[in-house]
This record gives C-alpha cells, structure tokens and sequence, in this order.
DNA sequence: TGTAAAATCAGAATAATATTCAAAATTATA
DNA sequence: TATAATTTTGAATATTATTCTGATTTTACA
C-alpha cells in the first residue's frame, strides 16, 4: 500500500485557488462559469482542495484599526538553547496577540509578530506573558509606523 | 454637514466579525441561530460592514508548500533618504512575492515578508527587481527556517 | 424629556445557490 | 487494449441569499 502524500494540482485545481484566494465566497456557479464546467464538478474540486489541506481555511480579512488595534510590532528574539526552541516557540503561539512565529536563520533565532491595541499593551504583553516563557536571552522590538502592504495571497503559478 | 469617519461597532458586530473571521463562508442562517436573530438583519449587518470597509476581503487560506512556495523571507531594508521612503515601499509592493511591506522604527527603514519557491526564484528576485528600485542602501535577508504560527486573525473586542 | 428621523429588525416571498446522486465521459493503469 | 478508477455532467432537491415591507427600536436633538 502506497501513501499518497504528493499534492498534485492541476490547472483548473490551480485557478479555483485564485478564484477563491481573492474572494472566498465567490459562488460554485460563478466559478463553474468561469472554468467552463459544471457546478458540481467544481464544488467536488473545492471539497477536495480541503481534504487534501491545500485549501486551510476561509476567512474574512478585517481593518485591524476598526477594532482598535493600531500597534503591530516585530520582535525578534534569542534562545539561550537551541534544544528549547519548539517548546518555546509553541508558547509564543498560544498567545492570541501573537499573529505569527518562525524559526530563523541567523543571529535571532525567533521571529514574532505581535499586533495589539497600543504600545501600552504591548508592554503589558511583554511583562505579563512573554516574561513567563523559558529560554528568551534577549528581545528586540521593531514598531511598525506604517504598513503599506499587508497580504497572505500567494502567487500561485500557472502549472 | 458632519463627514462620519467614527467606525462604530456594537456587540452584535463585534460577533459577526469574529464568525466570519474564523470562518468567511458560514451561512446567514449559521449566524443568525448563534446571534439569535433573523438571517437577513445578519446579511444588513455583514453588508455595512463591507461597506464600511471593516471587513477587506474574504479570503482561502492556502498551504504555501502544496503551490510550491517554499520559501519565506523577511528582509530589512535601509534607505538613503527618508524623503523617498513611501515611492521606495510603493514600488516594493507591486511586487507579487512581496507580501507585505512595513515602514519601521529603528535602524532599517523598511520591513518586507516576501514568499518564493526556494532561494534560486528569492536571489533572481533581488537580482531582477529590488535592484532596480531606487534608495535602497542596504539589505539584509532573514530567512525562515520554520513556521510555526502564520495567522493573521485579529484578537476581536469584547466590546 | 418628548418627538422626529434614522436605523435596525423580523418575517414572508422569491431568487439563487449548494448539494446530492446516478449515469456518462474521461483518464489512468495493468 | 481492456479494465478500473476518477471526474464530470445534469437533473432533482435542499438550503441559503436576497429583497421588501412594515414594525420596532434606537438615536439625535430641540
């Protein structure tokens, strides 16, 4: 028995991820307008692109400022051992300010991405949680002033 | 005449976003059995907060590696002068691989995620493009050795 | 605080869409 | 090439979106 984990994609697979990539709530119809087919063949191709995790989620993009969050922040981080730094790392992402954490290559060793309602919470963040988690010998945060392009979209290539 | 640009939102809105936040293609009526109200003052709602431009886009999320993009990257950036910082970050961000741009505090003027296939298309791309974008003094690359968290969910409000 | 205006809501009717399924077509494979 | 597996289609049905009207609530403000 053979386990199948090679996504193969093709290129209708391909642009309905465009499709739904840029508005996921287009309509089954719609799309099958655009691909030329069947609604119900392209909605068997959607429920596949989930199963198969190509598809993660579907969800709706909000202005951070409208619900009051105006701080973003990147803070880069050193680990006093490289053992601990998947312990440390999923701490960090159980945090909810916390949009996101790589490992990286390089003088740091964590990337974080930390999006709060002002510098004052930030601070609160800092002291209250990160202070708790092991192995973190230094921290360094860089404010964002301005973001002039904030996207998850991918460039999804033809074939 | 009064310009309203007070985006006000109530707890019902507030419930809305974070449905749709965790899930964009959830029914009316899905929203309107847990808000414990009718589907279309649901629909009233999500259309004005559309319009008001609270709600960006709806989007699929899509695993990077299934389309084969298998390289993150942050980059900082130093400009020469801060006169040309917004024309510098205007240009970074008609870059499709470029999937954010931040202004930022600190030594580095700017803050770039960029995703590709692998560091051969991240070199061509530096090579091809960033190369020909003007004021950009120096560059250093961060790359991303491992994700563990990637999000970009808001932590919404109570109130 | 009272009143008018505006906003919100519910409910019903209709339009559109999602979903299911069996059969046909296509594709992959031995 | 024959066969199996996958994909597609098209029709039927279920569900949902959308519209609209009147009622209710909220809000603004005199």
């Amino acid at each position: 028995m053979i386990i199948e984990n090679t996504i193969s994609l093709d290129k209708i697979d391909l642009a309905i991820l465009r499709l739904m990539q840029e508005n996921s709530r287009i309509s089954n119809v719609h799309m099958a307008k655009e691909l030329e087919m069947a609604p119900s063949a392209v909605l068997e191709r959607v429920k596949k692109l989930e199963q198969k995790n190509v598809i993660t989620q579907y969800t709706a993009r909000i202005n951070p400022v409208a619900v009051n969050l105006k701080l973003l922040a990147f803070i880069s981080m050193k680990a006093s051992h490289s053992i601990g730094c998947m312990d440390t790392a999923n701490e960090l992402s159980k945090l909810k300010e916390v949009q996101e954490v790589h490992i990286i290559a390089g003088d740091d060793c964590y990337l974080v991405k930390v999006r709060t309602t002002d510098s004052a919470s930030l601070m609160a963040l800092m002291r209250n949680s990160f202070s708790k988690i092991p192995n973190i010998l230094s921290i360094r945060t860089t404010i964002v002033l301005e973001t002039v392009k904030e996207e998850q979209q991918l460039v999804i290539p033809e074939k």
